[in-house]
This record gives structure tokens, C-alpha cells and sequence, in this order.
DNA sequence: TTAAGCGTTGCAAAAAAGGACACACCCGCA
DNA sequence: TGCGGGTGTGTCCTTTTTTGCAACGCTTAA
């Protein structure tokens, strides 16, 4: 939208940090973009932008305003696609932020099926840490969030919620496998496969070795969970996963997946949210829903674990 | 704002229902301001209005993509205010909108002693009647809506809602105010004056008459309330009032107000709102506070009338 | 002290917007 | 049925706005 060149202008310089950063990004001359931030500013009477020796940075004037650019700038992407859908063909595009638990694994197949039907929505799909997923959000940079044990649920409005209780990811002829449920303990103790400090399921796992007065110390320690995985099925020791992630992604039949046993370890929740109050593009909130519909009805399958 | 041209434009497009009648309004010339609106459509890639012999009006699309404009000017506004609040001085404008049983005798104090904290602060204040009251909060012309008896209310967010028993108003020295309260036969048999049909007073007392099989018909019907309490002073007749218009006006000592006697006839509500969801801009948010607050106390201090 | 980075400014060129006028069209009315 | 007044739109030309280029003054880090 040609109209909209001066909000974008703005929201350039305020990601870039820069003026002579943001110009180039937008391939136009820094006096060009510093002469209509002036004028902005000019308009709305009011510095937006610090300037420092080495950049510049919103104020608190700024800081106001540009959340107002971005609402701006996704709510006409919101009437765009409803407009879209008016004319029959749903067009659209979705950005989903998650955490690295849920990687490539829960998502594609649903993707995939939604674009079967509207080829015209495309997607992308980032993973954060838990923090930075948040922020996402609070920009407007996503429309939807997946993630797994939230830091805060500030600014962000749940579409759907599911308990989910770690299960271990081995070899299929690994010994414990003949076990139907594991201690802590033995996890522990046969190369426990973790990521970093931080994510969602290190937190649970450090938790309940802190109440039992255990050592947590993991043989590997990676910030991929498809690489523990892998290892996992090489006989390197044990991966945890999250039984929606197990459930909707292909099966892979080298590797059996056990429960802990009841009560040694918390339960997490898999989260699907997005801003608080903010209407979604006609897109991401029919693919929203129907990532909801597939939640509940994988929990539905899986097998329940009681918690008496 | 020079960025938001464009969007002025299509509004005043819509308003005015041709786009030569709205160049005359924005002082440019038809054909300029043509080429604009052909360039937004072809921006969006969708015709946004219908062109007829007699002008244009807004197609489906056009009423999506002009609803999206509104809320974005009215955003800015918001925004606007909100940077001047934080920089010290509160400045902005308060668009109000009510029915006309409100006038201009609840408000004007109010204004006046916000005006006094906050001169930079200026109103507008419209009467409407109670389905056009609606429309301008849902189209964004006003900011806060005072209105007796909503006939809907959808999309209005209630901020304070009172519940209000009509009182009769009349001479000082009129036979009647002898009587510490009224059947609803006294008052009609003595010259009722009452605003027209389709009014939230008049609609309370013909739903009393329907009710007790009697036959409302007003010697005198005007929509200005202040020409009806006009002639109940010099002896026409007898008209109504709202505790809380009463209560916050300046006492007219001529003016003897009476009620109806408990049930003959009912309660009416009235109701200060916002549209759902939106922020307003700081001042007409802390001015509603104010207003609600005032009306709380007013109605701490009127007499109970008590509803066992 | 120097060098490199930054925002900012004057000036001429390029681009966008606007004005004036003519045209084609549709509608109500005679 | 033709006519007049209304509409949106295209074209040419002028005016205004925006841009690119080069230079300046400034701060910071080496």
C-alpha cells in the first residue's frame, strides 16, 4: 500500500536501529528516509527517534506510536484478506513463532492440509526461545504462537491449551524398552539427551530432579531436538518428547516411547495462543482453529494417563 | 496528518456519496481526486465502489476497507493524545453523542469543570435520536455516547448505567403539586406534554398506557425537551424529566417535580458507553470516568425511591 | 589525533499530485 | 424520444513534493 510508505518508513528505522541501516534495507538514499522521519515528527509535533553517535532509538513518544504503525500495518493485512475472501479466493498469510520443542514435527501435515484447500495462504514458521516467542507476538511479528510452558501469559489470549506429560524417546531395542514405565532415576542414569537451560522441557526435568535432590547433568545438550532424537534412535541415550508432537508427526519405527512413572515428574502445557485482543487475518484464524480441532483430537487418541 | 490523504480521501468519497461533491469538500479538483481512488482500488486489486449515474456508493469490499479507515484515524487520534498526555499537557477533542432527553442540561458542568483541569480539551456534543446515537458510535463519529433507553446494544461497551424513574414535572403552583406522587390518569388528564414517538420517555409512558388500557395522547409533543419544561412552567402542562438530568442541572425554582405513584408506571435505564473493544483516546477516557463517577454520586444523594 | 560512523542540509533532477477541459455515459423529465 | 443536467473518467500541462547526490558537522572508538 503506497499510502502506508511513511509508517513502513518508520518501522524500518525503528527495526534497522539506524537511519543509514534502515535506508538501505528499503533501497532508498538515508536523507531521503531522514528527511520524512522529520516530517513525521514534524506532524505529530513530537521527537519519535533519540538521536545517538551511533544510531537512533525510539523514545517513549516513539515506543507509543510505532505500536499504533504496527496495528495499523496488520490490520489492514486483516482487511486485505477478508476482502480476499469475499472474492471467493482465500488468500493470506500466516506467521507462526514457536519453541524449539515443537520444531518441524507438529505442524507440517496440518499445513499442509490447510493449503490443500486454500493454496493461495502461504506460511512461515520460526522457532524462538520462550521469551523472544512472546515478544514476537507483541509486535505483531506473529500471528500465532506454539509454544510449551510460557514464561508469561501476558498479551496473550489462549486458543487452546493441552496437559502434556513427557515421555522418553529411546532405541526400540534399547533394555529399558521392556520397562512400561521409567523412574527418573533411570533416565538419569542412561544418557539423558536434553536441551538447554531455559526451553520448556529442561525446566520440568530440572524441577523434578531438584525435588527427588537429583543431579541433572546431560550426556548430550542441544538446542535441536530432531539431533537428540536422532541420537535416541542411534542407541545414544534417551530424548524426551511431548506426546502432540509424537502423535502428529510421522511414525518412525526404531524408536518406542515411555511414560515416566506416575508422579515423578510434573506435567507441561503446549500452548496455542495469540495477542490478546487483536483480530486475526481471516487466514490465520481459520488455520488457528483448525490447529485447535487437531489438538484436541489427537489428545483424544492418545492414550490417557490418569492423574488420581 | 500528510500520510493519511489517501484515506481521507475514500472517507469523504463515502460521505459524500460522489466524488465530485467530495472534491468540492477537500477544495480539489474531481478528476484528482478520481485518479486517487482509482489508484487505491488498484493498490488493493478490488473495485471498493459502485459507480452509478447519480455517483458512487461503497460495495461490499468498500464497507470492509472503509471500516478499517475510520478505526485507523480514530486510532491515530488515540495515539495522538495519548503522546501529548505523556509530554504534560492533555489536549484532544471528546465527541459526544445522545439522545435528546439529555440536551444540553446533564453535561455542561461536567465539561466546564473538566475544561477548567484541562483547557487544551475541547467537545462536541450532538443529539440524535436513539438508532442514529447507535450509528455514530458504530461508524466512529463519537467518542462516548449518553443515551436513555439504547434500543440495541450491540457494540456499545456500557460504562455506566443508572436506572432512572420518570418525574413529572410542572408548575410550582400547580393544582397537582400538592400531591407527594401521581397516578399515571392525573397526568394525562392534565395536559401532558411529551416528546414524539420513537423517544425512550415517551416509549416508558405509552408501554404504562398500553398496560392499564388508557389513551396516551399529549397536548403538546416537541423533541426540545427545554420547550416542554418551558411551558410546564408557565402552567401548560405536565412534563417529564430524569432524576439525574434534574439533579445535575441548575435548580429551577419555578419547577416542582413529582413522582408516580410506586408501579403504575416503569423504570427506563440510562446508559454511557463506548464502542466495544475500542480504545479511546486518553481524554475522552478520563472524561467518561468523570462522567460516570459524577453519575454515581448524583445518585448517591437523589431520594430512594424504593422498589420493594 | 585520526578515521569511521552517524544524522542532517542545500541543490538540482525526477516523480507524483493537482488543475483545466473535454468526453462518454446514464438517468429523469418533457 | 430527445434533451439537459448530473455523473465518472481520460488527456495535457503545471505545480508541488520527493528523491539522489554530495558535502558538512558531530560523536565515538581506535
Amino acid at each position: 500500500m503506497r499510502h502506508m510508505l511513511a509508517l513502513k518508513y518508520v518501522d524500518a528505522v525503528a527495526r534497522a536501529g539506524s537511519i543509514r541501516g534502515a535506508a538501505e534495507v528499503l533501497a532508498i538514499t538515508p536523507s531521503a528516509l531522514n528527511r520524512r522521519i522529520l516530517a513525521i515528527e514534524e506532524e505529530l509535533d513530537i521527537e519519535i527517534f533519540e538521536r545517538h553517535a551511533q544510531g537512533v532509538r525510539l523514545n517513549s513518544a516513539g515506543e507509543l506510536f510505532i505500536h499504533h504503525v504496527r496495528a495499523q500495518m496488520a490490520d489492514l493485512e486483516r482487511v486485505r484478506s477478508q476482502i480476499a475472501d469475499l472474492s471467493g479466493v482465500r488468500i493470506g498469510h500466516v506467521r507462526i513463532a514457536t519453541t524449539k520443542e515443537i520444531g518441524g514435527r507438529l505442524l507440517p501435515r496440518l499445513i499442509q492440509a490447510y493449503r490443500a484447500d486454500f493454496p493461495g495462504v502461504t506460511f512461515s514458521l520460526h522457532a524462538y526461545d520462550r521469551g523472544q516467542v512472546e515478544q514476537q507476538l507483541h509486535n505483531l511479528e506473529a500471528d500465532i504462537v506454539v509454544m510449551f510452558q510460557p514464561l508469561r501469559l501476558a498479551d496473550m489470549q489462549v486458543i487452546s491449551h493441552q496437559q502434556q506429560h513427557l515421555s522418553v524417546a529411546m532405541a526400540a531395542d534399547h533394555p529399558l524398552a521392556a520397562q512400561p514405565e521409567l523412574r527418573l532415576v533411570d533416565f538419569l542414569e542412561h544418557n539423558p539427551l536434553l536441551p538447554p537451560r531455559g526451553e520448556g522441557i529442561r525446566e520440568i526435568v530440572e524441577a523434578a530432579c531438584v525435588k527427588k535432590g537429583l543431579n541433572c547433568k546431560p550426556t548430550i545438550e542441544s538446542d535441536d531436538s530432531a539431533l537428540l532424537r536422532h541420537l535416541a534412535r542411534q542407541g545414544a541415550g534417551l530424548a524426551l518428547d511431548l506426546p502432540l508432537t509424537i502423535s502428529a508427526s510421522p511414525q518412525e519405527s526404531e524408536l518406542a516411547y515411555r511414560p515416566f512413572k506416575a508422579h515423578e515428574i510434573e506435567p507441561g502445557f503446549l500452548f496455542v495462543g495469540q495477542l490478546h485482543k487483536r483480530n486475526l487475518p481471516v487466514a490465520a484464524r481459520k488455520f488457528a482453529d483448525q490447529l485447535r480441532e487437531m489438538f484436541e483430537r489427537e489428545m483424544e487418541r492418545l492414550p490417557k494417563i490418569e492423574t488420581p
